[in-house]
DNA sequence: TAAAAATTTGCAACATTATAACAGTTGCGA
DNA sequence: TCGCAACTGTTATAATGTTGCAAATTTTTA
């Protein structure tokens, strides 16, 4: 088994981006939604990178495709793709990244570089289990965690370390 | 000792601005910065309650009170209060709310209640932990953690158990 | 105290992010 | 082929946040 492809290493992204769209159409099958061509395409433009992207990010690609699009297009395909598990939204960024692990709509932990601005998702559960305690302790019944961890990336911390002031 | 007053019970609020005042005149002349009547009165519009307000809706009440006063003006304000950890932004909500334990910048752990809109500041340090903990397995560096959890507080569980739909 | 410097505020314009309302289109079953 | 539901296009607008510069205030320096 091949280890998890890192957003901060060069890797091989098409199979990412392959990947996700596979997951996206088998997903969208079970649930008896459809994955149209504007939505495929805004989640295939979502994938472009590890780095996320705002919503008139999206809308300028569409535009770049000859796609004749406004705002809601895009804010409306990102709903349908954030119900069904698809991408996530990081609140701190106002911007939308894929989802790692999609299949069922789930709270991520991000893992956001400063520095080269790629994001990676966390799959915690230690910290999901200390969040519910500590919710528990307070009589509070969660139903959504917001965790997004700004800070450097292993190669940014090497690369500030190497290179002092790069450009 | 007296319990800690909690956002969804009744206390006297006043008490909570009181001592919020305090606390940030005497955080203010030990850091040699200065708490102006605009920032101070901004301070006091964020701890009218415990539910988080909006840069808008601080401008709006400015005004009220016949300040003339515009977007920067707050925004400003708000900067000015965050650097010195004396108000947090909830970055799910696009809002602002006082920190409960203010002397040094930290950032806070947020249970928000979607029902009454009130806000806890919790300090876990188990929370902390484990997501030190998973961020070092991943040898990132953490610099700044957004951790908002929302849900039903324990006032507004009971009242949805009580009265199905109170209105 | 008076001039100079630094900080804070006022103000106008603008940028970015997100939503509302309604009309047209498409796919699908009756 | 008709009717319905879901999806998309379009226009306008709301909500949130920033830039840049000038005036006023406070602090420092001479
Ligand atoms: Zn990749
Ligand atoms: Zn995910
Ligand atoms: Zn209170
Ligand atoms: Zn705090």
């Amino acid at each position: 088994m091949p280890a998890r492809a890192l957003p901060y290493r060069p890797h091989n992204h098409d199979l990412c981006v392959d990947q996700a769209l596979a997951q996206a159409r088998e997903i969208c099958r079970r649930n008896e939604a459809r994955l149209t061509p504007v939505r495929e395409r805004v989640l295939e433009l979502i994938w472009q990178s590890h780095k996320p992207l705002g919503a008139y990010d999206v809308l300028a690609q569409l535009s770049a495709d000859g796609h004749k699009a406004a705002p809601p297009t895009v804010y409306r395909a990102l709903d349908f793709l954030q119900q069904h598990g698809l991408v996530h939204r990081i609140a701190s960024l106002n911007a939308f990244t894929g989802c790692d692990h999609p299949g069922q709509h789930h709270c991520g932990t991000f893992l956001i570089c400063r520095s080269c601005g790629n994001v990676l998702e966390l799959a915690a559960p230690n910290i999901t289990a200390a969040i519910n305690q500590a919710a528990t302790a307070e009589t509070f019944q969660v139903e959504q965690i917001t965790l997004e961890i700004a800070g450097l990336c292993p190669r940014c911390q090497s690369d500030s370390a190497d290179q002092p002031t790069p450009s």
